[in-house]
DNA sequence: ATCAAAAGTTGCCATAGGGCAACACACATC
DNA sequence: GATGTGTGTTGCCCTATGGCAACTTTTGAT
């Protein structure tokens, strides 16, 4: 999806603004498995993502990888802590496809916010989408087992069921890759 | 703490600007156990904890309530999605203790939003901050157990510990009363 | 097509935490 | 001081999930 069109369904803006603002993003192409933004280094951009599938992981103290996150295309992506503050991410976030980006740097995002205020209040979708999805991904920890969780995310992202390795979505839904397999077998033989 | 100082401790602000800012802001004494919002119902007014301790909950599929959020003065208190877009809350917020409490309604955030660049400023702060308190919170649900996340709490937070009845905690760190009692028993006995 | 590496599955046993029921304790009210 | 309600503790057993090791399947590179 292009970002214009993005931008639009998400927050009232007449087109022209639209394109105004993706305008200060340019276009890139990259390959599976490559870090956009890494641990330990300050975000110099943020990105949307027009095609593909990207995820945001870290380490546990035992050496395991916990992916926190996943973004299918059309979505934005960044860390806010590193990139709005200028300091070292906490996260990796990689690539788990071919993907088809925009970028932005942080000084064009602070002219946008001075110079066009619908972008301003399109960043505030943003972060309160963030927010909300977020808060909605606790409480599922809190209200359901790794069971109801893998069926509510296959329901809402099968793209992600499909196409991630299931040690990726295992940390996700906070299950080891073990179990989610016996969940999966569960689900087959017992409907 | 009072309003004004709070701001300024979080965003760079001349202290007129959070003076004025905080004079939109009318004063309220709240008793214990009283619902602040209410799930189903539209938040009308956002609030600032001068005093006391809060917490927001809401039930699972068994009807039992899980406390989701701990407010400890000073701080800042609302349910994003409900006061923002106006639409029914899906969780309940009740102070735990006697209050004194700040609050402002949607009118006066949106004409300060909207004449007070300081304040919007302010608002991205918050959020922001509210994101990244929550994030971290759901990487400690992947990273630790139900141990390490009390001893983390106890550590951050002693005063809900202290003040906090078990229960309400016990539901905030994922596991029942019976294991929370249980933890702080293995602790105690075996530090 | 072949082969190596990555991904996924499964048997086995270990452990964390759930949930009931009974009990202990504190404190507020009368 | 008696009584009741809310709070916290604990014995018991049960279930969900963890984690290792061995295995099968899929995928990707040459």
């Amino acid at each position: 999806m292009e970002l214009e069109d993005y931008i639009i369904q998400l927050t009232p803006i007449p087109r022209p603004k639209a394109t105004l603002i993706a305008s200060y993003f340019k276009a890139q192409t990259v390959k599976k498995g490559t870090l956009l933004v890494e641990e330990g280094k300050t975000s110099k951009q943020s990105y949307f993502l027009k095609s593909g599938i990207a995820r945001c992981f870290l380490y546990d103290h035992n050496g395991n990888e916990i992916t926190t996150r996943f973004y299918t295309a059309p979505a934005t992506l960044n860390d806010f802590q590193s990139f709005f503050k200028q300091e070292p991410s906490k996260e990796y976030y990689e690539t788990l496809t071919h993907c088809e980006t925009l970028t932005i740097d942080l000084e064009a995002v602070q002219y946008c916010f001075h110079n066009i205020p619908e972008f301003r209040e399109w960043g505030r979708m943003m972060l309160t989408m963030n927010y909300v999805a977020l808060h909605e991904r606790m409480i599922s920890f809190h209200k359901f087992d790794a069971k109801e969780r893998y069926l509510e995310l296959l329901k809402q992202k099968p793209q992600i069921i499909k196409e991630v390795p299931l040690k990726y979505v295992a940390s996700y839904l906070g299950v080891t890759k073990y179990s989610l397999s016996r969940i999966r077998k569960e689900i087959i033989t017992s409907p």
